[in-house]
DNA sequence: CGCTTGGACCCTCTATTCTT
DNA sequence: AAGAATAGAGGGTCCAAGCG
């Protein structure tokens, strides 16, 4: 809140790269409670953040936020909040917990701290757990008194990948296609590099050339393998916590994976578009990088594309459930960062970690979790092999 | 013949999923 | 929070079948 003579200015500010329904239903609110505490409010606005903004030295405070004056609209909701506050002191007076079922309202658009207390009666495996279906479908079901898998009648129309998921759910089956796992497999040639990038994305763009929520690529592991039996080399990069960790990240890659070979990744979106911006934040690897790009394949495929499904998928495709179907002997439950959110975190610690044996530590977990995930992607591929 | 109905197809928008 | 991919939902168009 600024002040001007003896009226406000008010900001509030957001995190978040553009306005939403529920900010502007929050400054409403904000000024309610300001101005009816005595203060005469001349403008309120949102200050949120510009992410079309690239950074070049000196952070320009005044392109990395939007600042949009909403005091129009407040004033003309405010009647709106003051039924809202009479509903609510009603609700409140009431002493006792309303009586209002399960709905869209538990997660929209926050999630509610009574999760746990209306939802204790839904079932694990409910149609809550179906993969894809739309919120709003599922509570249509749960309406008509469909809660549980086994609920579902056997005509209903769905689509085969949700059907694939109740059906092996209920009848604990497997499905297998050989036939599409080996022609997937004919397109996987060695030598083969096994591929993970691990990123963060502050809100400020701390670096030249950068945006606001730009994925930073700070860590990648490879594992190779010349032919199918020979032993599996690993190499790995973690940069430095303070500089720009692109520039070495990509010389880094770029150097060991210099001789031919497929590149297997997961969901290779995912590190496609890294290495496009790369490419376009540092033109001068750009050919190299194309060169790269092209090597890519991905192991998701066969899951995503249902080939291989088993009932404990629950409906996913992400490695996180693939793995420990698959292998279940190879699991990250021993490691201190066990999924890459956490990773990210980590890294992002460092910036601040002043303690020398700490820093050590967090290094040390990022080197064994990255390393994980191509281990994870080998012993995936070899399973998948062993069909042939 | 004119009307409705239903399916095939296409397009767009939205929601969900994957990765970090 | 981002971006890509994809599934789902809903709308529009077209045409043939069916009906009175």
């Amino acid at each position: 809140m600024v002040k001007h003579g003896s009226k406000w200015k008010v900001y509030e500010v957001k995190s978040s790269t553009s306005i939403s329904e529920t900010y502007l239903n929050d400054i409403s609110v904000q000024y309610y409670v300001i101005s009816n505490s005595g203060l005469h409010i001349s403008d309120i606005s949102i200050v949120y953040i510009n992410n079309e903004y690239v950074r070049h030295g000196k952070l320009e405070l005044d392109q990395l936020f939007n600042i949009e004056s909403l005091l129009e609209f407040a004033i003309e909701k405010q009647e709106w909040v003051s039924e809202e506050v009479e509903r609510l002191k009603n609700v409140v007076a009431l002493k006792e917990i309303p009586n209002v079922d399960i709905g869209m309202q538990c997660t929209d658009p926050y999630q509610c701290a009574f999760i746990g207390y209306c939802w204790n009666d839904i079932p694990e495996n409910s149609v809550f757990d179906i993969s894809r279906m739309h919120r709003r479908k599922k509570f249509e079901l749960y309406e008509q008194g469909i809660v549980s898998l086994e609920d579902i009648p056997e005509d209903y129309e769905l689509p085969a990948s949700q059907k694939l998921q109740i059906d092996s759910y209920i009848n604990g089956k497997t499905t297998i296609n050989e036939q599409a796992i080996k022609e997937f497999l004919k397109t996987i040639n060695y030598p083969l590099y096994y591929m993970d990038f691990e990123t963060f994305q502050p809100a400020i763009p701390l670096f030249d050339n950068s945006k606001p929520y730009q994925q930073i690529p700070f860590q990648f592991s490879l594992h190779y393998q010349k032919s199918k039996d020979s032993t599996l080399q690993h190499s790995e990069f973690l940069a430095e916590a303070g500089q720009d960790p692109r520039p070495e990240f990509i010389e880094r890659l770029l150097k060991d994976t210099k001789e031919p070979g497929d590149m297997l990744v997961y969901n290779k979106s995912f590190e496609i578009t890294r290495l496009k911006e790369i490419a376009r934040d540092f033109p001068k690897y750009t050919k190299e990088i194309n060169e790269r790009i092209l090597r890519i394949k991905d192991l998701m495929i066969p899951f995503q594309r249902k080939w291989y499904y088993t009932p404990e998928m629950q409906g996913s495709y992400s490695i996180k459930y693939v793995l420990p179907a698959l292998v279940p002997e190879l699991s990250y439950d021993k490691l201190e960062i066990k999924e890459g959110g956490s990773a990210s975190m980590s890294f992002e610690g460092l910036f601040s970690e002043t303690d020398l044996f700490k820093v050590q530590e967090t290094r040390k977990n990022l080197l064994e979790y990255c390393k994980m995930d191509t281990l994870a992607m080998v012993e995936i591929l070899n399973t998948l092999q062993m069909f042939i």
